[in-house]
RNA sequence: GGCGAGUUGGCGGAGUGGUUACGCAGCGGAUUGCAAAUCCGUGUACAGGAGUUCGAUUCUCCUACUCGCCUCCA
């Protein structure tokens, strides 16, 4: 079997992996706070840790792996956007907006990470439905006298667990120095936090021994977890800014409350995402999310091609390196994926090179993977390349589809037709007038060669040209639709009533 | 101040104690009515210093610089 190596961010290196439970390899993975659209930021463990879960599924079987990604739908943030709404003349609930706002921020996730070609995870299990297993393993803590209950709250005492600060090396002692804690009064210790904090009659809050309140930030996934996976499970992943204090906590919770378990075997954290160079930000003004960016990408190339040039982007850089996410490697990404389409075309079997199994085992080593890629490409080995790729989610049909040369355009076949007549005339003014004037239409025109010719669609320029036809044509075209320019690849109905018009406007124009 | 990661050719990005992946760009050529695309060829880089060694980009130490975390953050 594939032996799988991964950098251990609990011993800082990298070692074998071996499961507790080769039947049954369990990986958790923190998710989102569901307040908003996700940003590229949330997207890489996303896209990170799925293709960690397809290497295992392929390693250990399909049915061996288990997946766990948490909505944490419970936070500050969610009831300050809440009520943010709400001031903004929302006149429903802050119940009723919460749950709603959570409800509609978990389908935009689902539809942004699908998008990256991101396999759902097993389970995403929801904090607020937990709340119970929460409540248990706070008394839990309570009880072995590792939590104490003050003014409402109840708080994790960090002395009583001599292993704080093991995961992010640092001490409960140096911390202090850097005294950036926020000093309670009630707190027996700067660092001790929060699991369990009361609620006012308006924000959310559940019924506990101390009182109406909701849980703490750390508590949901030491609770889920273990709900789930088991006291003892084989992969924790997530950002390496949650190293601390999130993940720090997680784990004195958890080995606290189940001291005879190990809680997570290897912890796997991924760098930051930057843009253009810079930390992306809000005040930089360099913040994306995943639908600004795919909207964008939408609008000049087929949907499924902008999600493929996003994942390969983010999955070239190495998850323990910074991400850079530039205009230039977006291009780069679509011109690989252009590439491996063209040399994928008619091939019908797909196998999975071992070497991009290999390279992959070594820590994640995409790029070692992409090398192999490149190599069957340039080999002509059609099937391994197509297979190793959609192992890696890349190459999928629709993307196959945009090295295709020849395809039947209706009207615009014909044109296509007498150009290609009037190239083998030497008739190169008229050949060169068809092109032209199909150009001015938005519509590109590329010789593969002597008899083929790919068309393709600049959707700005197809926009402009829209706007300045008289109002008739426009009715003509665009018909009762909606018609939202960037989403001309996906409305099939529009692009052919374009084409056909245009061709047979030109069409006209040379009779 | 504390903790951590990193510094490889123009850029991105692997890897190795001795034979310099790979991608993009560049350059040269082929092909092409033109445009685009495509194909072939081409690149001796490993932050600086000291040490270990027959030999270090690869190991050790130091220095410089970059970045992240320490506060909500993926």
């Amino acid at each position: 079997m594939t032996e799988i190596r991964l950098h251990n961010s609990r011993t800082r290196r990298k070692q074998p992996f071996a499961p507790l439970d080769a039947q049954d390899v369990r990986m958790y993975v923190c998710g989102p706070t569901v307040y908003d659209r996700a940003h590229l930021g949330n997207a890489r463990p996303v896209v990170v840790f799925d293709v960690l879960y397809r290497l295992l599924r392929h390693v250990y079987g399909k049915k061996h792996v288990t997946y766990v990604r948490n909505f944490t739908d419970v936070d500050d943030k969610i009831n300050a956007r809440a009520r943010m709404l709400q001031e903004g003349g929302d006149t429903r609930s802050l119940n009723e907006i919460i749950r709603a706002l959570t409800d509609e921020t978990i389908d935009w996730y689902h539809a942004d990470m699908d998008a990256l070609g991101a396999l759902r995870p097993n389970h995403e299990p929801r904090a607020t439905e937990f709340i119970v297993q929460m409540v248990a393993m706070i008394q839990g803590l309570i009880d072995k006298g590792h939590a104490y209950a003050a003014e409402g709250h109840v708080l994790f005492d960090v002395r009583s667990y001599p292993e704080y600060g093991k995961l992010s090396g640092r001490s409960v002692d140096d911390m202090i120095a850097g005294a950036r804690v926020e000093v309670a009064p009630y707190k027996r210790d700067p660092m001790d936090f929060v699991l369990w904090k009361p609620s006012s009659v308006e924000e959310p809050g559940w019924d506990s021994p101390w009182g109406r309140g909701r849980p703490g930030w750390h508590i949901e996934c030491s609770a889920m977890s273990h709900e789930l996976l088991g006291p003892a499970f084989d992969i924790h992943g997530g950002g390496i800014d949650l190293q601390f204090p999130h993940h720090e906590n997680e784990i004195a919770q958890s080995c606290c409350a189940h001291p005879d378990a190990d809680f997570a075997n290897f912890w796997l954290h991924n760098e930051m995402v930057q843009v253009e160079g810079k930390k992306m930000s809000k005040s930089l003004g360099n913040f994306f999310t995943v639908r600004d960016l795919l909207d964008e990408l939408e609008k000049r190339m087929p949907k499924r091609v902008a999600g493929e040039v996003i994942r390969l982007v983010m999955i070239k850089s190495h998850y323990r390196q910074p991400m850079d996410w530039t205009e230039a490697a977006a291009k780069e990404a679509e011109a690989t994926l252009r590439k491996w389409a063209r040399a994928t075309e008619n091939v019908q079997s797909e196998k999975i090179d071992q070497r991009v199994i290999d390279a992959l085992s070594d820590d994640l080593n995409v790029w070692g993977a992409i090398t192999v890629l490149n190599e069957l490409a340039a080999n002509g080995d059609g099937s391994a390349l197509l297979g190793s790729a959609r192992f890696l989610g890349l190459l999928s049909e629709e993307v196959r589809a945009i090295s295709q040369a020849t395809e039947a355009y209706f009207d615009l076949q014909k044109l296509l037709i007498l150009r290609a007549e009037a190239r083998k005339e030497k008739n190169f003014a008229r050949a060169d007038l068809i092109r032209k004037r199909l150009d001015d239409f938005g519509i590109q025109l590329v010789d593969q060669s002597a008899t083929v010719t790919a068309p393709k669609f600049e959707v700005f320029k197809i926009e402009e040209v829209i706007q300045s036809l008289p109002p008739e044509d426009k009715e003509n075209l665009l018909g009762q639709e909606e018609y939202v320019v960037p989403r001309i690849f996906n409305n099939k109905a529009f692009s052919d009533r374009y084409q056909s018009f245009v061709a047979r406007k030109v069409l006209g124009e040379l009779e």
